[in-house]
DNA sequence: CTATACCTACCGAGCGATCGCTCGGTAGAT
DNA sequence: ATCTACCGAGCGATCGCTCGGTAGGTATAG
Protein backbone atom coordinates (compact mmCIF):
# COMPACT_ATOMS: atom_id res chain seq x y z
CA UNK A 1 0.00 0.00 0.00
CA UNK A 2 2.65 2.84 1.23
CA UNK A 3 4.79 2.27 -2.23
CA UNK A 4 7.66 4.47 -2.21
CA UNK A 5 7.69 7.14 -5.44
CA UNK A 6 10.66 8.42 -6.42
CA UNK A 7 10.88 11.90 -7.13
CA UNK A 8 11.91 13.89 -10.57
CA UNK A 9 15.69 14.32 -10.73
CA UNK A 10 16.18 17.92 -8.24
CA UNK A 11 18.17 19.47 -11.01
CA UNK A 12 21.87 18.61 -10.01
CA UNK A 13 23.61 21.81 -12.05
CA UNK A 14 26.92 20.74 -10.80
CA UNK A 15 28.19 23.96 -12.25
CA UNK A 16 27.16 27.28 -9.92
CA UNK A 17 28.32 27.05 -6.32
CA UNK A 18 26.77 29.61 -4.31
CA UNK A 19 27.49 28.44 -1.14
CA UNK A 20 31.26 30.30 -0.60
CA UNK A 21 31.26 33.42 -1.84
CA UNK A 22 35.01 35.57 -1.58
CA UNK A 23 34.86 37.78 1.50
CA UNK A 24 33.16 35.38 3.49
CA UNK A 25 33.91 32.29 4.69
CA UNK A 26 29.75 31.02 5.89
CA UNK A 27 27.02 32.94 5.07
CA UNK A 28 23.65 32.60 7.03
CA UNK A 29 22.28 30.14 5.07
CA UNK A 30 18.21 31.08 5.93
CA UNK A 31 18.86 34.10 4.13
CA UNK A 32 19.66 32.22 1.07
CA UNK A 33 17.37 31.78 -1.53
CA UNK A 34 19.39 31.26 -4.51
CA UNK A 35 18.04 27.60 -5.53
CA UNK A 36 14.83 26.77 -5.92
CA UNK A 37 15.05 22.49 -5.51
CA UNK A 38 11.46 21.68 -6.44
CA UNK A 39 11.07 19.35 -9.07
CA UNK A 40 9.18 20.06 -12.03
CA UNK A 41 6.31 18.23 -11.70
CA UNK A 42 5.86 19.97 -8.44
CA UNK A 43 6.66 22.87 -9.71
CA UNK A 44 4.08 22.69 -12.42
CA UNK A 45 1.76 21.73 -9.68
CA UNK A 46 2.35 24.81 -8.10
CA UNK A 47 2.03 27.22 -10.84
CA UNK A 48 -1.77 25.17 -11.71
CA UNK A 49 -2.29 25.65 -8.02
CA UNK A 50 -1.79 29.10 -7.66
CA UNK A 51 -3.71 30.07 -10.82
CA UNK A 52 -7.04 28.01 -10.46
CA UNK A 53 -6.64 26.34 -6.47
CA UNK A 54 -6.43 22.69 -5.75
CA UNK A 55 -9.95 21.81 -6.71
CA UNK A 56 -9.70 24.12 -9.87
CA UNK A 57 -6.94 22.20 -11.16
CA UNK A 58 -6.78 19.36 -12.81
CA UNK A 59 -4.67 16.41 -12.97
CA UNK A 60 -4.34 16.67 -17.03
CA UNK A 61 -2.89 20.12 -16.37
CA UNK A 62 -0.06 19.76 -14.08
CA UNK A 63 0.94 16.84 -16.46
CA UNK A 64 0.77 19.08 -19.82
CA UNK A 65 2.64 21.98 -17.59
CA UNK A 66 5.52 19.61 -16.74
CA UNK A 67 5.42 17.44 -20.50
CA UNK A 68 4.41 14.53 -19.14
CA UNK A 69 1.26 12.39 -19.68
CA UNK A 70 -0.87 11.76 -17.03
CA UNK A 71 0.42 7.98 -16.78
CA UNK A 72 3.55 9.39 -16.64
CA UNK A 73 2.71 11.71 -13.79
CA UNK A 74 1.18 8.94 -11.72
CA UNK A 75 4.45 6.87 -12.43
CA UNK A 76 5.99 9.73 -10.03
CA UNK A 77 3.12 11.03 -7.50
CA UNK A 78 -0.06 8.24 -6.20
CA UNK A 79 -2.60 10.77 -6.32
CA UNK A 80 -3.38 14.39 -6.99
CA UNK A 81 -3.64 14.58 -3.27
CA UNK A 82 0.30 13.66 -3.05
CA UNK A 83 1.22 16.63 -4.78
CA UNK A 84 -1.22 18.92 -2.75
CA UNK A 85 0.58 17.45 0.50
CA UNK A 86 4.02 17.15 -1.13
CA UNK A 87 4.47 20.78 -1.64
CA UNK A 88 2.77 21.76 1.88
CA UNK A 89 5.11 19.64 4.09
CA UNK A 90 8.23 20.87 1.70
CA UNK A 91 7.13 24.53 2.33
CA UNK A 92 6.47 23.81 6.25
CA UNK A 93 9.36 22.39 6.74
CA UNK A 94 11.73 25.18 4.81
CA UNK A 95 10.24 27.50 6.79
CA UNK A 96 11.10 26.09 10.35
CA UNK A 97 14.22 24.95 8.99
CA UNK A 98 14.98 28.90 8.48
CA UNK A 99 13.59 30.12 11.39
CA UNK A 100 15.56 27.66 13.79
CA UNK A 101 18.79 29.10 12.23
CA UNK A 102 17.68 32.50 12.44
CA UNK A 103 17.03 32.28 15.95
CA UNK A 104 20.45 30.20 16.41
CA UNK A 105 22.27 33.32 14.64
CA UNK A 106 20.18 35.58 17.26
CA UNK A 107 21.91 33.86 20.50
CA UNK A 108 20.73 34.88 23.87
CA UNK A 109 18.89 38.71 22.94
CA UNK A 110 15.33 38.52 23.10
CA UNK A 111 15.35 41.50 21.02
CA UNK A 112 17.79 40.22 18.35
CA UNK A 113 15.99 36.95 18.02
CA UNK A 114 12.49 39.05 17.51
CA UNK A 115 14.56 40.89 15.03
CA UNK A 116 16.07 37.89 12.65
CA UNK A 117 12.80 35.59 13.36
CA UNK A 118 10.52 38.73 11.57
CA UNK A 119 13.46 39.21 8.76
CA UNK A 120 13.15 35.40 8.17
CA UNK A 121 9.35 35.29 8.03
CA UNK A 122 9.27 38.09 5.32
CA UNK A 123 12.12 37.10 3.43
CA UNK A 124 10.62 33.50 3.14
CA UNK A 125 6.97 34.67 2.30
CA UNK A 126 8.18 37.27 -0.05
CA UNK A 127 10.86 34.69 -2.04
CA UNK A 128 8.83 31.90 -2.01
CA UNK A 129 5.65 33.73 -2.00
CA UNK A 130 3.66 31.35 -4.14
CA UNK A 131 4.30 28.04 -2.16
CA UNK A 132 3.71 30.37 1.23
CA UNK A 133 0.50 31.49 -0.65
CA UNK A 134 -0.78 27.60 -1.22
CA UNK A 135 0.67 26.29 2.22
CA UNK A 136 -2.13 28.73 4.06
CA UNK A 137 -4.73 29.41 1.40
CA UNK A 138 -5.46 25.37 0.73
CA UNK A 139 -5.40 23.48 4.42
CA UNK A 140 -8.84 23.04 3.73
CA UNK A 141 -8.09 21.60 1.09
CA UNK A 142 -6.30 18.49 2.81
CA UNK A 143 -7.56 16.04 3.81
CA UNK A 144 -6.29 13.14 6.82
CA UNK A 145 -3.33 12.70 8.51
CA UNK A 146 -1.96 15.76 6.33
CA UNK A 147 -4.26 18.18 7.17
CA UNK A 148 -3.39 18.06 11.20
CA UNK A 149 0.16 17.43 10.64
CA UNK A 150 0.28 20.99 8.81
CA UNK A 151 -1.91 22.81 11.24
CA UNK A 152 1.07 21.44 14.46
CA UNK A 153 3.43 22.48 12.01
CA UNK A 154 2.01 25.85 11.33
CA UNK A 155 1.35 26.35 15.54
CA UNK A 156 4.79 25.28 16.42
CA UNK A 157 5.73 28.35 13.69
CA UNK A 158 3.36 30.66 15.95
CA UNK A 159 4.45 29.15 19.47
CA UNK A 160 8.29 30.30 18.31
CA UNK A 161 7.26 33.94 17.99
CA UNK A 162 4.81 33.65 21.25
CA UNK A 163 7.46 32.58 23.25
CA UNK A 164 10.04 35.31 21.87
CA UNK A 165 7.06 37.96 22.70
CA UNK A 166 6.49 36.68 25.99
CA UNK A 167 9.95 36.46 27.16
CA UNK A 168 10.44 40.15 25.86
CA UNK A 169 7.27 40.95 27.97
CA UNK A 170 8.13 39.35 31.24
CA UNK A 171 12.03 41.09 31.05
CA UNK A 172 10.46 44.55 30.27
CA UNK A 173 11.99 44.67 26.39
CA UNK A 174 8.59 45.13 24.98
CA UNK A 175 6.08 46.58 26.61
CA UNK A 176 2.55 45.88 24.86
CA UNK A 177 -0.12 45.16 27.30
CA UNK A 178 -1.33 42.03 24.93
CA UNK A 179 1.72 39.78 23.98
CA UNK A 180 -0.74 37.20 22.69
CA UNK A 181 -2.55 39.22 20.54
CA UNK A 182 0.79 41.32 19.49
CA UNK A 183 1.97 37.91 18.19
CA UNK A 184 -0.52 37.12 15.89
CA UNK A 185 -0.53 40.21 14.56
CA UNK A 186 2.99 40.32 13.71
CA UNK A 187 2.25 36.82 12.61
CA UNK A 188 -0.76 37.49 10.58
CA UNK A 189 1.24 41.01 9.41
CA UNK A 190 4.29 38.79 8.27
CA UNK A 191 2.54 35.37 6.61
CA UNK A 192 -0.06 38.04 5.07
CA UNK A 193 3.24 39.56 2.55
CA UNK A 194 2.50 35.81 0.71
CA UNK A 195 -0.88 37.47 -0.50
CA UNK A 196 0.43 40.93 -1.49
CA UNK A 197 3.99 41.04 -2.30
CA UNK A 198 5.30 41.79 -6.13
CA UNK A 199 8.33 40.33 -6.87
CA UNK A 200 9.09 43.13 -9.38
CA UNK A 201 7.70 45.93 -7.39
CA UNK A 202 9.47 48.96 -6.17
CA UNK A 203 10.72 47.03 -3.03
CA UNK A 204 12.77 44.26 -2.61
CA UNK A 205 12.28 41.52 -0.20
CA UNK A 206 14.98 42.56 1.77
CA UNK A 207 13.86 46.27 2.12
CA UNK A 208 11.05 45.07 2.98
CA UNK A 209 12.02 42.93 5.99
CA UNK A 210 13.93 46.24 7.15
CA UNK A 211 10.52 47.89 7.19
CA UNK A 212 8.65 45.33 8.63
CA UNK A 213 11.20 45.03 11.01
CA UNK A 214 10.81 48.61 12.29
CA UNK A 215 6.65 48.19 12.31
CA UNK A 216 6.77 45.16 14.15
CA UNK A 217 9.57 46.22 16.73
CA UNK A 218 6.70 48.97 17.39
CA UNK A 219 3.83 47.11 17.23
CA UNK A 220 5.66 44.81 20.28
CA UNK A 221 6.36 48.57 22.16
CA UNK A 222 10.04 47.98 22.38
CA UNK A 223 11.45 50.11 25.28
CA UNK A 224 15.29 52.38 24.28
CA UNK A 225 16.20 54.27 21.23
CA UNK A 226 15.33 53.14 17.49
CA UNK B 1 -29.50 37.29 -21.66
CA UNK B 2 -29.64 40.28 -18.69
CA UNK B 3 -32.84 37.99 -17.18
CA UNK B 4 -32.81 39.09 -13.46
CA UNK B 5 -33.37 36.67 -10.78
CA UNK B 6 -35.49 37.05 -7.82
CA UNK B 7 -33.70 36.69 -4.21
CA UNK B 8 -35.24 34.24 -1.67
CA UNK B 9 -37.44 36.47 1.25
CA UNK B 10 -34.80 37.55 3.46
CA UNK B 11 -36.74 36.82 6.52
CA UNK B 12 -38.94 39.65 7.24
CA UNK B 13 -39.45 38.84 11.42
CA UNK B 14 -41.27 41.64 12.54
CA UNK B 15 -41.07 41.18 15.86
CA UNK B 16 -37.62 41.85 17.00
CA UNK B 17 -36.09 45.64 16.44
CA UNK B 18 -32.85 46.45 18.02
CA UNK B 19 -32.60 49.64 16.34
CA UNK B 20 -33.78 51.41 19.51
CA UNK B 21 -33.08 50.55 23.06
CA UNK B 22 -33.97 52.60 25.74
CA UNK B 23 -31.41 54.83 27.24
CA UNK B 24 -29.55 55.47 23.60
CA UNK B 25 -32.12 56.94 20.92
CA UNK B 26 -29.01 56.30 17.82
CA UNK B 27 -26.56 53.42 17.72
CA UNK B 28 -24.00 53.55 15.73
CA UNK B 29 -25.02 51.06 12.72
CA UNK B 30 -21.96 50.19 11.76
CA UNK B 31 -21.27 48.54 14.92
CA UNK B 32 -24.37 46.36 14.73
CA UNK B 33 -24.17 43.01 13.50
CA UNK B 34 -27.40 41.46 15.35
CA UNK B 35 -28.90 40.51 11.75
CA UNK B 36 -27.68 38.23 9.03
CA UNK B 37 -29.40 39.53 5.81
CA UNK B 38 -28.04 36.63 4.01
CA UNK B 39 -30.97 34.89 1.50
CA UNK B 40 -30.85 31.00 2.62
CA UNK B 41 -29.37 30.26 -0.62
CA UNK B 42 -26.61 32.26 -0.17
CA UNK B 43 -25.63 31.07 3.64
CA UNK B 44 -25.63 27.48 2.15
CA UNK B 45 -23.12 28.45 -0.56
CA UNK B 46 -21.07 30.32 2.03
CA UNK B 47 -21.28 27.28 4.25
CA UNK B 48 -20.09 25.09 1.71
CA UNK B 49 -17.33 27.49 0.00
CA UNK B 50 -16.29 27.58 3.59
CA UNK B 51 -15.72 23.84 3.97
CA UNK B 52 -14.42 23.27 0.41
CA UNK B 53 -13.61 26.22 -1.44
CA UNK B 54 -15.51 27.23 -4.61
CA UNK B 55 -14.47 24.59 -7.24
CA UNK B 56 -14.62 21.60 -4.02
CA UNK B 57 -18.00 22.65 -3.95
CA UNK B 58 -20.95 21.23 -6.07
CA UNK B 59 -23.99 22.76 -7.03
CA UNK B 60 -26.03 19.59 -5.27
CA UNK B 61 -24.39 20.39 -2.03
CA UNK B 62 -25.77 24.07 -1.97
CA UNK B 63 -29.01 22.86 -3.11
CA UNK B 64 -29.21 19.86 -0.51
CA UNK B 65 -28.28 22.22 2.16
CA UNK B 66 -30.72 24.42 1.35
CA UNK B 67 -33.66 21.79 0.70
CA UNK B 68 -33.85 22.35 -2.60
CA UNK B 69 -33.60 20.36 -5.86
CA UNK B 70 -30.88 21.71 -8.28
CA UNK B 71 -33.36 23.25 -10.64
CA UNK B 72 -35.03 25.14 -7.75
CA UNK B 73 -31.77 26.30 -7.02
CA UNK B 74 -31.03 27.74 -10.60
CA UNK B 75 -34.41 29.16 -10.87
CA UNK B 76 -33.25 31.62 -8.07
CA UNK B 77 -29.50 31.97 -9.30
CA UNK B 78 -28.22 31.62 -13.04
CA UNK B 79 -25.08 30.08 -12.28
CA UNK B 80 -22.42 28.85 -9.72
CA UNK B 81 -20.72 31.31 -10.24
CA UNK B 82 -23.05 34.00 -9.40
CA UNK B 83 -23.56 32.63 -5.82
CA UNK B 84 -20.12 33.44 -5.47
CA UNK B 85 -20.61 36.60 -6.95
CA UNK B 86 -23.01 37.22 -5.19
CA UNK B 87 -21.24 36.55 -1.60
CA UNK B 88 -18.42 38.55 -2.97
CA UNK B 89 -19.95 42.14 -3.51
CA UNK B 90 -22.45 41.43 -0.94
CA UNK B 91 -19.24 41.58 1.80
CA UNK B 92 -17.38 44.12 0.08
CA UNK B 93 -20.31 46.50 -0.46
CA UNK B 94 -21.40 45.83 3.68
CA UNK B 95 -17.67 46.68 4.62
CA UNK B 96 -17.20 49.93 2.29
CA UNK B 97 -20.40 51.02 3.76
CA UNK B 98 -19.93 50.25 7.35
CA UNK B 99 -16.01 51.93 7.29
CA UNK B 100 -17.78 54.88 5.35
CA UNK B 101 -19.94 55.57 8.61
CA UNK B 102 -17.66 54.79 11.16
CA UNK B 103 -14.93 57.51 9.52
CA UNK B 104 -18.15 59.72 9.35
CA UNK B 105 -18.58 59.29 13.13
CA UNK B 106 -14.94 59.93 13.83
CA UNK B 107 -15.23 63.29 12.58
CA UNK B 108 -12.24 65.32 11.47
CA UNK B 109 -9.85 64.05 13.90
CA UNK B 110 -7.30 61.78 12.20
CA UNK B 111 -6.18 59.63 15.42
CA UNK B 112 -9.94 59.13 15.69
CA UNK B 113 -10.65 57.80 11.97
CA UNK B 114 -8.05 55.85 12.59
CA UNK B 115 -9.18 54.37 15.69
CA UNK B 116 -12.34 53.65 14.63
CA UNK B 117 -11.78 52.49 11.11
CA UNK B 118 -9.31 49.96 12.48
CA UNK B 119 -12.29 48.64 14.84
CA UNK B 120 -14.69 48.94 12.45
CA UNK B 121 -12.12 46.19 10.02
CA UNK B 122 -11.58 43.71 13.12
CA UNK B 123 -15.57 44.01 14.34
CA UNK B 124 -16.59 43.18 10.60
CA UNK B 125 -13.98 40.58 10.18
CA UNK B 126 -14.60 38.55 13.14
CA UNK B 127 -18.45 39.03 12.94
CA UNK B 128 -18.54 38.37 9.32
CA UNK B 129 -15.53 35.66 9.44
CA UNK B 130 -17.18 33.31 6.86
CA UNK B 131 -17.96 36.02 4.19
CA UNK B 132 -14.82 37.69 4.75
CA UNK B 133 -12.89 34.52 4.77
CA UNK B 134 -14.37 33.32 1.25
CA UNK B 135 -14.02 37.60 -0.20
CA UNK B 136 -10.21 37.39 0.66
CA UNK B 137 -9.64 33.66 -0.29
CA UNK B 138 -11.48 32.83 -3.63
CA UNK B 139 -10.62 36.25 -5.70
CA UNK B 140 -9.01 33.75 -8.25
CA UNK B 141 -12.35 32.02 -8.53
CA UNK B 142 -13.89 35.17 -10.08
CA UNK B 143 -14.33 35.75 -14.01
CA UNK B 144 -14.67 38.56 -15.90
CA UNK B 145 -15.98 41.46 -14.67
CA UNK B 146 -16.66 40.63 -11.24
CA UNK B 147 -12.95 40.03 -10.29
CA UNK B 148 -12.16 43.72 -11.31
CA UNK B 149 -14.78 45.22 -9.73
CA UNK B 150 -13.74 42.76 -6.77
CA UNK B 151 -9.90 44.40 -6.66
CA UNK B 152 -11.51 47.66 -7.38
CA UNK B 153 -13.45 47.40 -4.30
CA UNK B 154 -10.36 46.39 -1.94
CA UNK B 155 -8.39 48.60 -3.48
CA UNK B 156 -10.66 51.32 -2.37
CA UNK B 157 -10.72 49.77 1.21
CA UNK B 158 -7.00 50.14 1.43
CA UNK B 159 -6.78 53.58 -0.12
CA UNK B 160 -8.90 54.80 2.60
CA UNK B 161 -6.64 53.58 5.32
CA UNK B 162 -3.62 54.99 3.23
CA UNK B 163 -5.03 58.41 2.95
CA UNK B 164 -5.62 58.35 7.17
CA UNK B 165 -2.04 57.25 7.88
CA UNK B 166 -0.57 59.68 5.15
CA UNK B 167 -2.24 62.71 7.26
CA UNK B 168 -1.43 61.23 10.32
CA UNK B 169 2.23 61.63 9.42
CA UNK B 170 1.99 64.45 7.43
CA UNK B 171 0.83 66.32 10.82
CA UNK B 172 3.15 64.64 13.23
CA UNK B 173 0.66 62.63 14.95
CA UNK B 174 2.04 59.37 13.24
CA UNK B 175 6.06 58.75 13.63
CA UNK B 176 6.35 55.38 11.30
CA UNK B 177 9.23 55.67 8.73
CA UNK B 178 7.18 54.01 6.46
CA UNK B 179 3.44 55.06 6.13
CA UNK B 180 3.10 52.66 2.97
CA UNK B 181 4.14 49.85 4.48
CA UNK B 182 2.50 50.34 8.15
CA UNK B 183 -0.86 50.76 6.19
CA UNK B 184 -0.60 47.22 4.36
CA UNK B 185 0.68 45.49 7.62
CA UNK B 186 -2.84 47.13 9.38
CA UNK B 187 -4.80 46.06 6.82
CA UNK B 188 -3.27 42.68 6.60
CA UNK B 189 -3.55 42.43 10.53
CA UNK B 190 -7.30 43.51 10.44
CA UNK B 191 -7.92 41.42 7.74
CA UNK B 192 -6.43 38.46 8.57
CA UNK B 193 -8.70 38.02 11.92
CA UNK B 194 -11.22 36.34 9.21
CA UNK B 195 -8.51 33.21 9.10
CA UNK B 196 -7.65 32.65 13.17
CA UNK B 197 -11.27 34.35 14.91
CA UNK B 198 -12.73 31.52 17.08
CA UNK B 199 -16.22 33.54 17.59
CA UNK B 200 -16.45 31.03 20.71
CA UNK B 201 -12.72 31.62 21.80
CA UNK B 202 -11.30 33.81 24.88
CA UNK B 203 -11.89 36.92 23.08
CA UNK B 204 -15.06 38.61 21.85
CA UNK B 205 -15.00 40.65 18.80
CA UNK B 206 -15.42 44.00 20.61
CA UNK B 207 -12.37 43.51 22.93
CA UNK B 208 -10.45 42.19 20.07
CA UNK B 209 -11.13 45.31 18.03
CA UNK B 210 -9.61 47.34 21.61
CA UNK B 211 -6.46 45.38 21.30
CA UNK B 212 -6.05 45.59 17.59
CA UNK B 213 -6.59 49.39 18.50
CA UNK B 214 -3.72 49.58 20.55
CA UNK B 215 -1.66 47.33 18.85
CA UNK B 216 -2.11 49.05 15.36
CA UNK B 217 -1.77 52.51 16.69
CA UNK B 218 1.85 51.82 18.33
CA UNK B 219 3.04 50.13 14.95
CA UNK B 220 2.24 53.28 13.07
CA UNK B 221 4.20 55.27 16.26
CA UNK B 222 1.20 57.69 17.42
CA UNK B 223 3.07 60.35 19.61
CA UNK B 224 1.55 61.52 22.56
CA UNK B 225 0.09 59.88 25.81
CA UNK B 226 -2.16 56.01 25.35
C1' DC C 1 -69.20 32.65 -9.42
C1' DT C 2 -66.60 30.33 -12.47
C1' DA C 3 -63.26 29.66 -16.34
C1' DT C 4 -59.24 30.67 -18.43
C1' DA C 5 -54.74 32.70 -18.37
C1' DC C 6 -50.58 33.65 -16.45
C1' DC C 7 -47.34 33.95 -12.84
C1' DT C 8 -43.78 32.20 -9.33
C1' DA C 9 -41.59 28.39 -7.27
C1' DC C 10 -40.28 24.56 -7.65
C1' DC C 11 -38.80 19.07 -9.29
C1' DG C 12 -37.51 14.17 -11.82
C1' DA C 13 -34.72 12.81 -15.22
C1' DG C 14 -30.94 13.17 -17.82
C1' DC C 15 -27.40 15.32 -21.34
C1' DG C 16 -22.67 16.13 -22.79
C1' DA C 17 -18.36 17.02 -20.85
C1' DT C 18 -14.84 16.30 -17.82
C1' DC C 19 -13.00 14.41 -13.70
C1' DG C 20 -9.29 11.29 -11.11
C1' DC C 21 -7.28 7.37 -12.11
C1' DT C 22 -5.79 2.73 -14.39
C1' DC C 23 -4.83 -0.97 -17.76
C1' DG C 24 -1.70 -2.86 -20.73
C1' DG C 25 1.64 -1.74 -23.11
C1' DT C 26 6.77 0.31 -25.27
C1' DA C 27 11.72 2.12 -25.31
C1' DG C 28 16.05 2.24 -23.46
C1' DA C 29 19.50 1.40 -19.83
C1' DT C 30 21.77 -2.02 -16.87
C1' DA D 1 16.13 -10.63 -17.80
C1' DT D 2 14.85 -6.86 -15.22
C1' DC D 3 14.56 -2.23 -14.12
C1' DT D 4 12.97 2.79 -14.66
C1' DA D 5 10.38 6.03 -17.17
C1' DC D 6 7.15 6.79 -19.57
C1' DC D 7 2.34 6.70 -22.98
C1' DG D 8 -2.49 5.74 -25.78
C1' DA D 9 -6.82 4.59 -24.68
C1' DG D 10 -10.42 4.49 -21.86
C1' DC D 11 -13.37 3.32 -17.42
C1' DG D 12 -16.79 4.63 -14.05
C1' DA D 13 -18.20 8.55 -11.59
C1' DT D 14 -19.46 13.06 -11.19
C1' DC D 15 -19.67 17.67 -12.86
C1' DG D 16 -22.57 22.13 -14.23
C1' DC D 17 -26.56 22.73 -16.26
C1' DT D 18 -31.21 22.05 -18.79
C1' DC D 19 -35.58 20.04 -20.55
C1' DG D 20 -40.22 19.56 -19.81
C1' DG D 21 -43.01 19.36 -16.65
C1' DT D 22 -46.41 20.24 -11.91
C1' DA D 23 -48.65 22.76 -7.91
C1' DG D 24 -50.59 26.70 -6.21
C1' DG D 25 -51.54 31.58 -6.13
C1' DT D 26 -53.62 35.76 -8.44
C1' DA D 27 -55.80 38.51 -12.12
C1' DT D 28 -59.13 39.24 -15.45
C1' DA D 29 -63.08 37.98 -18.75
C1' DG D 30 -67.56 36.15 -19.28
Amino acid sequence: MTRTFPSINPEASPATDTSSRPGSIRESSWRDYARDDLPPILSSALACFMEQGYHGTTIRQVAARTGLSVPGLYHHYPSKHALLVALMSHAMSDLWTRSQLAIAEAGTSVPRQFDLLVECLVLFHARRRELAFIAYGEIRSLNGTARSEHIEARDRQQRLMDSIIARGVETGIFTTRFPREASTAVITMCTGVAQWFQPHGSLTPEELAERYREITTMAVGRSGTF
